[in-house]
DNA sequence: AAAGCTTCCAACCGCCTGAAG
DNA sequence: CCTTCAGGCGGTTGGAAGCTT
């Protein structure tokens, strides 16, 4: 295993991309597509192996990378994807359009990881290091904070999701480490922050939870609470515990989700099993439920993301006043909450979904585009690059160019 | 200027999974 | 079932580039 048999064929090439090999790679995709990844070195003229083609397409070629440096708010959510899926790097990189998991996973093992630490974060566990540091207690404590959160007398369950994109599988997770649902009648409240420096004393709570990830959903009600029954207690508390984390959380704008009930756990779903990434023209079956219908061709529109949202367009989306079979099955897929609701729906005893999707203003860039991971035949629409993302564009380019060339 | 050290990242390696025969 | 193959993922590494002394 490991190594494939075509790899181990002479005359194979290891080792830096030429320009004449990206060239010729890059060429035979756009013409044909990459279909077998084993069959294009050959038809391409190439002495790879396929599986190095695949990688050198994914991490380089692909007309859809985003390149140019992380900015914070990518930053940021990597930090707070981390803490949720682990090093789950793919999944990561699914909420990060444009990016690779190979370059997710660079930044964190060269840059996030140190500045974690810097922090006083342990980067693996997300807590303190100090109670790393301490052991099997401060687990105990740390517990005791998770739970302390989880049953708060507060009645809100409050998650940011503005940045919940496409391709989300957070709810597929299974941390071997679990928490069990708040009893009935309890309510979590993990509130987002606006601000760097208020973040601890703004909410009610002062419990972060992806500020950026998720909506904010409400309960109002005692319905049992089993939304996110499998979310590690350090993970789901980390932020809240560590006020340190503050700055990575900062200039966070929020878009708010109230549900009149939470939801069943989305593994009960038929649809998790199905790959991230299909064809887009497949309907949904006949007894799916109604779906929001605020997604438009490939491109998501998931109430607050695009970021162009005006004043005017915040007007609450009510996800229960749509039309059956408007939506496709990527929109489902791509979408944990709009999954959600779907499967919600589907139960007998939820009638009703009251959820709410209340957009605020501007969103950062890294909402944009938000089908391209998923859809990469798309074309990235015009990114709204800054003036300084195009810098940082220019310059990365050029350094690899010269990278590329320099050793000819 | 040169040597040594550090950082960064592209690419490889090894493993896993699922499909096909 | 078993084997083979291909795709995919996460961990690791080699070397170029940058920095320090």
């Amino acid at each position: 295993m490991g190594r494939h048999s075509c790899c181990y064929k002479q005359k194979l090439r290891k080792g830096l991309w030429s320009p004449e090999e990206d060239e010729k790679l890059l060429r035979h995709i756009t013409k044909y597509g990459h279909g077998c990844w084993s069959s294009v070195p050959k038809q391409a003229g190439l002495q790879r192996c396929g599986k190095s083609c695949r990688l050198r397409w994914i991490n380089y070629l692909r007309p859809d990378l985003k390149r140019g440096t992380f900015s914070q708010e990518e930053e940021n959510l990597i930090v707070e994807l981390h803490a949720v899926l682990g090093n789950r790097w793919s999944q990561i990189a699914a909420q990060l359009p444009g990016r690779t998991d190979n370059e997710i996973k660079n930044i964190w093992n060269s840059c996030l990881k140190k500045k974690l630490r810097q922090r006083g974060i342990d980067p693996v566990t997300h807590k303190p290091l100090s109670e790393v540091e301490n052991g099997e207690d401060n687990n105990k404590s740390q517990h005791t904070n998770s739970l302390d959160m989880l049953s708060g007398a507060s009645s809100e369950l409050k998650l940011n999701t503005d940045n919940l994109k496409p391709g989300t599988t957070l709810y597929e997770q299974r941390p071997t480490s679990s928490i069990t649902a708040p009893a009935p009648g309890y309510q979590l409240e993990m509130e987002g922050c606006s601000s760097s420096n208020n973040l601890m004393t703004s909410t009610t709570r002062k419990d972060l939870f992806l500020d950026r990830f998720a909506s904010t959903a409400t309960t109002t009600n005692s319905q049992p609470c089993d939304f996110m029954p499998h979310f590690p207690v350090q993970q789901l508390s980390y932020a809240s515990t560590n006020p340190r984390l503050s700055p990575w959380f900062s200039q966070s704008e929020f878009s708010s989700i109230s549900m009149s009930k939470l939801l069943p756990p989305l593994t009960t779903s038929p649809f998790l099993s199905s790959p991230i990434g299909f064809n887009p023209s497949v309907t949904l079956p006949s007894h799916t439920p109604s779906m929001p219908s605020f997604t438009v061709n490939n491109s998501y529109t998931w109430g607050m993301a695009d970021c162009s949202t005006s004043e005017k367009e915040e007007a609450p989306i009510h996800l229960m006043e749509t039309q059956p079979d408007e939506m496709k099955w990527p929109e489902y897929l791509n979408n944990p909450l709009l999954m959600a609701a779907a499967l919600q729906n589907q139960a007998p005893q939820s009638s009703l979904y009251n959820i709410e999707i209340k957009s605020e203003t501007h969103c950062s860039t890294n909402t944009k585009s938000l089908s391209n991971s998923m859809w990469p035949q798309n074309q990235q629409p015009q990114q709204q690059q800054e003036g300084l993302q195009n810098s940082d564009m220019c310059a990365k380019d050029i350094q690899r160019l010269t990278t590329a060339y320099g050793h000819i």
